[in-house]
DNA sequence: TTTCTATATGTAATCGATTTCATTAAATAA
DNA sequence: TTATTTAATGAAATCGATTACATATAGAAA
């Protein structure tokens, strides 16, 4: 029963015939063996059904064909960083790494814990959304050569590769598309300040807001938590003004939810009394009640972007360092009192 | 900038005038060591930024504190499963370890790949939802002792700890509300047939049927790809039946969305011309129209159990196997046709 | 004072692969 | 035939920690 032992390099040769350095050279193609040789090596590890430890390899070379890539996103329950997740696990598995996940809720403390963990671990390199906040320690990981790559945020003080959406132009393009309605009073309901992607969708929104002539109120601008909570106390705040809007601008996905919940908790007719278009389009937001009208962002290809930055720079770390972003697409529906029930596939 | 050196007990040991075994055994705590080496040793560490290799410990010792949990999931972008991840992440950290997350996609071969993979990275332990199909891989691993966890499926032939949630109960709760509501053509749009979870959750539905003496009829009775499509086919395929059902059981959260797209797309009035009760409740399934009524089912528990429970067995692999069934709870919103307007928080 | 024990630490083997360096045999050039 | 290059392989060091075993010292027991 518990007869079954884990073979290494060392039986396989013995089984073989040959030195281990043979056996190893087989399985990792590091140099050229003869047929037969080669033919008696791979025989004797199928007979003993012989599986290269990635450990012991992992320890021995730096970078492998084995080895394993760091992720850290915010919180992997939300559906935006799980899509990102799932586009890097994907790349992974075609290049047969592994993915070590870590959700940092946007805290430094957690974030520096996971770096060092995953340093630790001797990841071959990192692909992160990295929090606001001190970043020495990401820049000693830098100096340090880490391939680093970070997903849907930025950072102007690193040189970093990076993979992020247009958020400026796709926060602008939803307030436009308001504007265009006629809304002329329209309230942002913002993540967490200091957050790059809360910062910059608030910049598209001033934009829009701007270039129609439109003064900025700032009582018509709130932050939250980025979550359900945060999106339910916007709306309450901004319901509870004298002039409130008659349209906002939610810039995350979860606090779309949290405001489409605190309106129906009301019975704020959507979008008579009050339209909303929000950022990041989910799979559920075709089937809210009224359709979500969202700026749609390719999480996915967020994901393996990021990921096949990283296999690139693995391959050629004096590569030039390159910031991809990725272009987002305005998902008109109903909840911004367009009249057509358009409705586009994912 | 090149300069920043990776330092290694010996740098350590050197620097403190000491042994590589002292440093090792003041590290991990395998000994005795004297206060005032200890000291000079920690010292030495932390003037070198000294930081243990997690692979050469690894490497060496089999189960040690730190240690990677292996995950294999069928889709880390379907919610219920990323909720179970995140489940398991925060008791791993809280543990120092690891957790390297894997898609099966409901593949057998990949799941047998990941499989492989894992344990070539030596984790500690896994954790997974198995597909269905062969599982003679599995038996292996669990003939070498190899602690598993299996999380929100159940395989009977095999003698394996288990997270699941009680499915046949929570799905009959479901379909005994809409028998309550006066519903007696009810139809089942469930997700791969010989999947656990599917079966389980049809065997609560044809439970509730039969207690109320109403005949299953298989022409209600579908099964799809546990996706959106699969459940917007289900929705087309009862509604043109001769004589459609009044209502659908829709046994998972994406099914469930695609049915509500497909009704939304056919101008079905939820609930009047067709009810609707799901399994498994997400964060938007009160902002859904109607708000939809679903089993919930405590995924974010089961993960976080299922990982407990896992560090458990490796502190005693003697343990028991037990067998954890976490209870579901049906959440009344109004697509079912219930009169009142009862939401209750998450 | 001598013997025994407990405590603290060091030496060297080990985990499982990779790789440098050396060696041998075969093939080619002189 | 002899010298030189090339191809194939092995011996042993290495990656960075852990640990079995050995040893030295101080204190307790005789």
């Amino acid at each position: 029963m518990k007869e079954n032992k884990n073979y290494t390099v060392e039986d396989v040769a013995e089984e073989a015939n040959v030195s281990t350095a043979t056996v190893s050279r087989v399985f990792s193609g590091s140099a050229k063996v003869n047929t037969e040789t080669t033919n008696r090596v791979i025989e004797a590890a199928k007979k003993l059904n012989y599986r290269p430890s990635r450990v012991a390899r992992r320890l021995r070379v730096k970078n492998t064909e084995s080895m394993v890539i760091g992720l850290i996103v915010t919180d992997l329950q939300n559906p935006f960083f799980s899509e990102i997740a799932r586009g890097v696990e994907d790349v992974a598995y075609r290049n047969e790494n592994g993915v070590m996940v870590c959700n940092s809720d946007e805290n430094t403390d957690k974030e520096s814990f996971y770096l060092d963990t995953l340093m630790d671990e001797q990841v071959a390199g990192l692909i992160m959304a990295p929090t606001s906040g001190n970043h020495d320690y990401i820049q000693q990981l830098i100096d340090q050569n880490i391939p680093i790559i970070f997903v849907d945020r930025y950072i102007d003080a690193l040189q970093v590769d990076t993979v992020t959406v247009d958020n400026v132009t796709g926060a602008y393009n939803a307030v436009k598309h308001l504007i265009k309605l006629g809304h002329r009073r329209i309230g942002i309901i913002g993540g967490i300040k200091g957050i790059y992607t809360t910062d910059e969708r608030f910049r598209g929104y001033a934009k829009a807001l701007e270039e129609s002539g439109i003064e900025i109120d700032d009582q018509l601008v709130t932050y939250g938590n980025s979550k359900e909570s945060g999106g339910a106390e916007g709306i309450r705040k901004l319901l509870a003004l004298d002039n409130p809007p008659t349209a906002v601008f939610s810039t995350n996905n979860l606090m779309t939810l949290g405001c489409f919940e605190e309106m129906y908790r009301r019975d704020v007719n959507v979008p008579e009394d009050l339209a909303i278009v929000g950022f990041d389009d989910m799979s559920w937001a075709s089937a809210l009640n009224p359709p979500l009208t969202a700026v749609r962002q390719p999480g996915y290809e967020l994901g393996s972007t990021a990921a096949e930055l990283l296999l690139k720079r693995l391959k050629n770390p004096n590569r030039t360092v390159s910031n991809i972003e990725l272009r987002s697409n305005l998902v008109i529906r109903e909840s911004c009192g367009s009249p057509q029930k358009d409705r586009q596939e994912q």
